[in-house]
RNA sequence: GGGUGAUUAGCUCAGUUGGCUAGAGCAUCUCGUUUACACCGAGAGGGUCGGGGGUUCGAGUCCCUCAUCACCCACCA
């Protein structure tokens, strides 16, 4: 015997890797239909999550399956610098170190954070072959490689000739620990139990006062106005006239604007448009003064010299005793609120006012609706299409500057004689340049990471005139996490419309997150993480494959569990222990072109070989994986071992044991492809031959009614195993009048029902079989027998609901005129059978009662 | 405030256009060492498909409603 008893998948995965990548059995063969994935390029910087293993699981079975199919595939792999994310975790380091990002300039900060990153980015490419991944390695992209960054500033050129993005101070979301701004989508929302303060503005010609409630008091000092709705009568007669603010005794107009509830609170706001997106909206439609009083670095400025310097949550203590003292301050209520905060630092996030780079995004929303709309796009599952297009149609302008030192700088430069001439240039490395005789100077800031990574489908693969996107775009799928399905997809999508003039791909998958066994959501924080790598050395790269795929299901969260990788574990070994026995049995006999099914058994087992391959290619054209991997599961262990196998061993077929052995490893090679590898390997059947790069192919022949009679010998078997466990006897025989099936099946029923034999007899004494067509018996005494008595009465029972069931059915008019034919007729042969086997065990119960 | 998904066996989940006695894996229990495999074999038990209503000859599946849970979006001062 050539294999050990237990397959062991740390023994053999590094070098099957190997072998694969040197017989380039991943690189696009050329020839056949195009099909592509470009991987989601994770963080290179960041340890390998189950998200990770699921994704690559997932995108590697489409993979090695259209591989199969015969199909010209390429798949590319890729890393993510990942700005703001490898940015934090540098920023933490450096302060473990005693160092802060201030102690350096960002050309240091940069050089710092490539040398950093360079050193993990191996660590995550060896974890990806570990997970049995299959990309062209030599197509690997970095986001900051040269071709992405030159896609990204082409993106920018055309855009902003164009005028689709634009330079304007307008109010970020700004985190004032990380010094950077966000665009809407990155803000965290959490809902807040806060206060509601209740303000007295008293009116500047002294004739009384209007009450204003508002969650934040310290942005009172920017106030620039009080508005009210313009049909609220309680204060018509107020608008036009002014309000003398507390504590800084500046004069504002009370005025009316639409925005305003007047269900509201009191029905009259503070605006504070520096601070506020709304109030900023209503300061530009009422031409209102901006006053910022809190800063970049989150402290009070341009306030009354009391308040200047404090943070935010001081100074609104301060000012609130302050308010109380000099009694403005009316009533305090408790209010539940959704507040932005960082989604790294949980800091409050402020709307502060700020010139960056925006891109008018409605124009390209559209486009991308229309096309979403127009079913352009597959959704798996489908109803993520309908989310995103509202997403889109609620998109507001995207900002695209970072104030981080980690990114793509952005290439553009500003007049230092005139702030508003602003110009393209590529020139990055240029702090100052000269153009026309004017001096310009960069921007300091980066692109926030989306913004190149929404070109990720076509810049991958050499947009425009490479081979490979002239070949593989749009691609086949995108398949990446649920929760990017608007900073991602969505922008994807957009921009592969606006510069391709094309949708991106054909069909979009997502998958959901994988929790921890508690539906809790994974986190370094809760100690919660699951690390892949640890599973596939624990069970095995195929086994981990095999089971983080086997309860997956478009979109859906769900939890992790374990016992679904000891199960995949499990059938990995018996497929090897499957490939044991065959390797015994044929020794150096391997043919296995011509099969020639002899016995009801080989008849049966093509029939199933030819089912479960065409439901396994169904599903996978579906995307049910699962589903695949469950068919799979069940013909390998169920009809192939226990019935298969065990039936042959009384008279083996061995060119089709042969032949079964191959085409199960195929079927089973994107499930388990290092197994399967290793196992066609080990076998050596063919010279120089690649399991990774065979098709599947249609199956071999049979007789389908040959194949039905196995059906006969399973029923025989089940209870001959039945009676004798019910009545506890051993070394029975089966006999029969000289049937020609019983005759022929004789040696596959007595091994399987572990009979003493299988005889021909004049109908004789003994219990006769009540499961079957074939009039057959046991040689056991009726006396002995009637201890079987009670599970023949049993089955009896069943049997007489059965037919209630069905006679019921068939009595009612309405359900024989209305039921489609075929169902009736359906209905009416299982009536027949159900009768046919209740006078069968009517008989029986008659000798026994005797 | 808006949206999406879920609710099926002890646990985790399938159940594709409504149609055999609602399935699987794990767990539990019984029996078993038989030319690969105890990471095994043969079996068994376990479900009023979240509640209520409706459509239909027929509903886990379609419609309405209620409840619970989860997630996402949102500029409610």
């Amino acid at each position: 015997m050539k294999l050990p008893k237990t397959y062991q998948p740390s023994e053999h995965e590094d070098s099957i890797y190997a072998l694969w990548e040197k017989s380039g059995a991943f690189q696009p063969s050329g020839k056949g239909k195009p099909y592509s994935i470009v991987m989601p390029p994770p963080n290179a910087n960041a340890n390998l999550h189950l998200g990770h293993g699921l994704t690559l699981a997932i995108e590697d079975i489409l993979i090695r399956y259209h591989r199969q199919k015969g199909e010209n595939v390429l798949f590319v792999p890729g890393a993510d610098h990942a700005g703001f994310e490898t940015w934090v975790v540098y920023e933490k380091k450096l302060v473990q170190e005693g160092k802060s990002r201030f102690d350096f300039s960002r050309e240091e900060l940069y050089k710092q954070i490539w040398d950093f990153v360079a050193k993990n980015k191996d660590n995550y490419e060896r974890q990806f072959r570990q997970l049995g991944a299959s990309p062209d390695w030599r197509h690997y992209v970095y986001t900051l490689d040269d071709k992405i960054v030159k896609r990204a500033y082409a993106t920018f050129k055309k855009m902003f000739k164009e005028g689709r993005i634009y330079r304007a101070e307008k109010l970020v979301n700004f985190c004032t620990y990380h010094g950077t701004g966000f665009a809407d989508i990155e803000v965290a929302h959490k809902e807040e139990q806060g206060h509601l303060w209740h303000i007295r503005y008293p009116l500047t010609d002294g004739s009384g006062e209007m009450v204003v409630a508002t969650t934040r008091p310290e942005t009172m000092l920017g106030d620039t106005a009080v508005a009210v709705n313009p049909g609220d009568k309680r204060y018509a007669k107020l608008v036009g006239k002014t309000i003398k603010l507390p504590l800084t005794h500046r004069e504002i107009p009370i005025l009316a604007d639409d925005f305003v509830d007047m269900e509201f609170g009191t029905g009259a706001v503070k605006v504070t448009p520096a601070h506020d997106p709304n109030d900023f909206e209503i300061g530009q439609r009422h031409d209102l003064p901006l006053i910022s009083v809190i800063s970049h670095e989150g402290k009070l400025v341009d306030v009354p010299e009391n308040y200047r310097g404090m943070s935010v949550e001081e100074g609104r203590q301060k000012i609130l005793a302050h308010l109380k003292e000099q009694g403005f301050l009316l009533k305090t209520e408790k209010h539940t609120h959704s507040v932005g905060h960082c989604y790294k630092c949980d800091t409050v996030i402020q709307p502060l006012l700020r010139e960056q780079w925006f891109i008018d995004v409605q124009p390209l929303a559209k486009r991308a609706i229309e096309q979403l709309k127009n079913k352009k796009i597959v959704f798996h599952p489908e109803s993520k299409r309908d989310q995103l297009i509202k997403y889109l149609e609620g998109l507001r302008d995207w900002n695209i500057s970072r104030q981080i030192a980690w990114g793509i700088p952005i290439p553009a430069f500003q007049n230092v004689d005139d702030s508003d001439d602003w110009i393209y240039d590529d020139r990055v490395k240029e702090e100052i340049i000269e153009v026309e005789g004017k001096t310009y100077r960069r921007d300091p800031d980066v692109f926030d990471t989306w913004f190149s990574s929404s070109s990720w489908p076509y810049a991958t693969i050499d947009y425009p005139d490479g081979d490979d996107f002239k070949t593989f775009y749009p691609l086949s799928v995108m398949e990446t996490a649920a929760d990017i399905l608007y900073p991602w997809v969505s922008r994807m999508i957009m921009f592969g419309l606006y510069v391709t003039d094309e949708i991106p791909f054909r069909e979009v998958y997502l998958h959901g997150l994988i929790q921890d066994e508690h539906g809790q959501k994974m986190s370094k924080s809760k100690g919660n993480v699951v690390n892949p790598i640890d599973k596939v050395k624990e069970y095995g790269s195929d086994a981990f494959r095999m089971g983080i795929i086997s309860d997956e299901s478009a979109g859906k969260n769900r939890p992790y569990d374990e016992s679904k990788l000891v199960g995949a574990r499990n059938f990995a070994n018996k497929l090897w222990n499957i490939t044991r026995y065959i390797e015994d049995v044929l020794g150096d006999e391997t043919a296995r072109e011509e099969t020639k099914p002899n016995t009801a058994a080989d008849h049966w087992i093509l029939s199933k070989l030819q089912q479960s391959q065409k439901k396994i290619c169904q599903d996978l054209d579906s995307y049910r994986f699962a589903e695949a991997y469950n068919t799979l599961y069940h013909f390998v262990w169920d009809d192939l071992a226990d019935w298969y196998i065990e039936a042959s061993k009384t008279d083996p077929n061995k060119p089709l044991l042969a032949y079964l052995l191959e085409k199960v490893l195929i079927l089973a090679h994107p499930f388990a492809p290092f197994l399967t590898e290793t196992i066609w390997q080990t076998l050596a059947w063919e010279n120089e031959s690649v399991l990774a790069v065979r098709v599947i192919k249609e199956t071999s022949p049979f007789d389908s009614k040959q194949a039905e009679e196995f059906g006969e010998v399973q029923a025989i078997v089940a209870e001959v195993r039945a009676i004798q466990r019910a009545l506890k006897v051993s070394g029975v025989t089966l006999q029969h009048d000289n049937i020609s099936f019983l005759n022929n099946n004789s040696g596959v029923i007595k091994r399987l029902a572990r009979l003493k034999s299988v005889a021909i007899a004049k109908k004789g004494s003994g219990i006769q079989l009540t499961g079957t067509k074939h009039a057959c018996w046991l040689n056991i005494e009726v006396s002995q027998a009637r201890k079987y008595a009670k599970e023949l009465s049993d089955k009896h029972e069943r049997q007489k609901a059965i037919i209630k069931q069905l006679e019921g059915r068939l009595a009612n008019k309405n359900y024989v005129e209305n039921a489609p034919g075929k169902i009736v007729d359906q209905t009416r042969q299982q009536l027949t059978e159900a009768k046919e086997l209740i006078s069968a065990i009517e008989t029986e119960q008659k000798r026994y009662a005797s």
